[in-house]
DNA sequence: CTGATGACTATAG
DNA sequence: CCTATAGCCATCA
């Protein structure tokens, strides 16, 4: 079956996944939702996302890093305050992707139980 | 069935 | 930096 209904399941599950002073692409959501080439629909899910739902819709971006929302729109402002908010720094409606992207396979070595093993045999 | 529409993306110029 | 174009894919008139 597969429907639209489970599909918005699996893209809420991974954008509240995204970590705090993390972002991700529509595209990435996308893949990590089992949905290689479902970028629009993970735009379409967060339009519809219910209100009672607290996702962190903000830390979804284009795959350049820029908003979604054009510059000087209502929602453009609030997107970058909360991304300020948690330290991600957003200027001209644009974010470092590079530099804030959520990679969950890096953040698993560096932060998870590999870590641990990992720095004592390799400081600094 | 067809064409239009998007909180998209990649590539060119 | 920008715009233009062509894919993309679910949904709707």
């Amino acid at each position: 079956m597969t429907h639209w209904k489970s599909r918005c399941q699996r893209i809420y599950s991974v954008v509240q996944a995204i970590p705090s002073g993390r972002v991700a692409s529509y595209a990435d959501v996308a893949a990590l939702a089992n949905l290689p080439r479902g970028a629009r629909q993970v735009g379409r899910a967060l339009r519809e996302t219910p209100a009672d739902l607290r996702l962190p819709w903000h830390r979804v971006l284009r795959a350049d890093g820029r908003l979604a929302f054009a510059v000087g729109t209502e929602a453009a402002a609030e997107q970058t305050a909360q991304l300020q908010a948690e330290g991600i720094p957003c200027l001209r409606g644009r974010v470092d992707m590079a530099r804030y992207r959520w990679q969950p396979e890096l953040d698993e070595l560096l932060w998870g139980p590999l870590a641990a093993a990992h720095d004592q045999s390799h400081p600094q």
